[in-house]
DNA sequence: GGCGCATACTGCAATCTGCAGTATAGGGTC
DNA sequence: GACCCTATACTGCAGATTGCAGTATGCGCC
């Protein structure tokens, strides 16, 4: 009996019990690798959510050692698939990001260029490594299967997303660095540039009329 | 005196303040129109930071009143802005997702088609009407300089990065879509469609080799 | 005079994060 | 054979955050 919506990291577990039984400890670890970058949890809160599926009646424990250490085994229940399945005919809700560098970029004004140049170098950086991880991934998987061969298809997709994601901020911290470029100062620009500023407002996008103009 | 560093929802608060001075609830409201793409809040927190700034002695207040209902009006401090500045000279964070479609599309195993196609479509949806959400605010900044005609060129850059960024989305959940056009159900293709699979995961682009293969 | 929406927040339970801490297993090394 | 390092296998706790509900006044409109 559920006493509580499971949240996505629960849903997540559920999902990796569908396949075969882990170990609480394997199950954070799983949860740690890559798809940490598609759901982000905190190791501390993995173990938490077990504790959880359990009370809700989701997954089963029995008890393995080795040696004298005790480990944890979880395998899921009909009422744990049934819940899972039940969730996946809900309705979606939209992707959020957070995103640091971006917020810097907004307070640019209250600090140097120099700074915000670091903001989109370090940014740069940090997306051209993940997206590196993303394709060493992609070929692992092309090669073996992967650690899930049944979810080959459904990876694919997956993977593909976060390439192409990596692939925009890579291209943006780019184009932002030149748009910088020439900037004397974090504040001045608006005055000195204005032109260029309506430039960047205006590209060969198709921009819409309309009155709901939602405010930052 | 710092007691704790102050959160990222601290510093776009911090950031605001930078300009004029706001009430709690303007400053709540703010936070929640268009800046909650980059970085989301609740509302609720938005209010607990306002108290841990001035704790901090970050920000100081001052009561105002409309007949008997009073206010409370926030300014930055002289060590609020040093603070602010102080943290733009720090090392930023790489930028985070929260994209439960795309779980659902790496469990979707556990569920039917129709469910998978529901999630593309859906997540299409939201991010179109936010496309169009960020392509007006472009405009408007455009024609009337937005509510911080002075940040109009730090706008720029964070709008074009936004309105990118739902591109990518639309443009995923369109391949996707045809991806699974002819998928008999969400499990088989794995056997059936080995070869697309692979197609799949080796695109146009370069992927490196290593032995790194982080996995999922 | 009453309705509905905007203003202006606070309380509370549950959850989540970040950091630290505990302790055993297993392999290599001098 | 003693030591060290890394992996395994978690738990405790304070503080932060979320989600939901609740309270109460101001103001325009019909």
């Amino acid at each position: 009996m559920p006493e509580r919506e499971p949240s996505i990291t629960g849903y997540l577990t559920l999902g990796l019990l569908a396949g075969r039984d882990w170990s609480a400890y394997q199950l954070a670890e799983q949860l740690g690798r890559g798809v940490s970058e598609l759901w982000p949890s905190a190791d501390r809160g993995r173990y938490a959510v077990l504790n959880r599926l359990h009370k809700a009646g989701f997954v089963e424990t029995r008890q393995e050692h080795t040696g004298t250490r005790a480990r944890t085994i979880y395998s899921i229940t009909p009422e744990g698939r049934e819940a899972l399945a039940a969730w996946l005919r809900t309705p979606v809700r939209p992707p959020t990001v957070e995103f640091e560098g971006m917020v810097r970029v907004l307070l640019s004004d209250q600090g140097s260029l120099d700074d915000l140049r670091a903001t989109l170098a370090r940014t740069r950086e940090q997306a051209v490594a993940n997206r590196e991880m993303f394709a060493r991934y992609a070929a692992f998987i092309s090669e073996t299967g992967g650690t899930f061969p049944e979810r080959k298809h459904l990876f694919a997709l997956a993977n593909t997303f976060m390439i192409g994601h990596y692939e925009h901020i890579i291209s943006w911290a780019d184009w932002a660095g030149q748009q910088i470029a020439d900037w004397p100062d974090t504040v001045a620009p608006a005055e000195t540039h204005g032109g260029q500023v309506r430039d960047m407002l205006a590209p060969g996008r198709e921009v819409l009329a309309g009155d709901d103009t939602s405010e930052w």
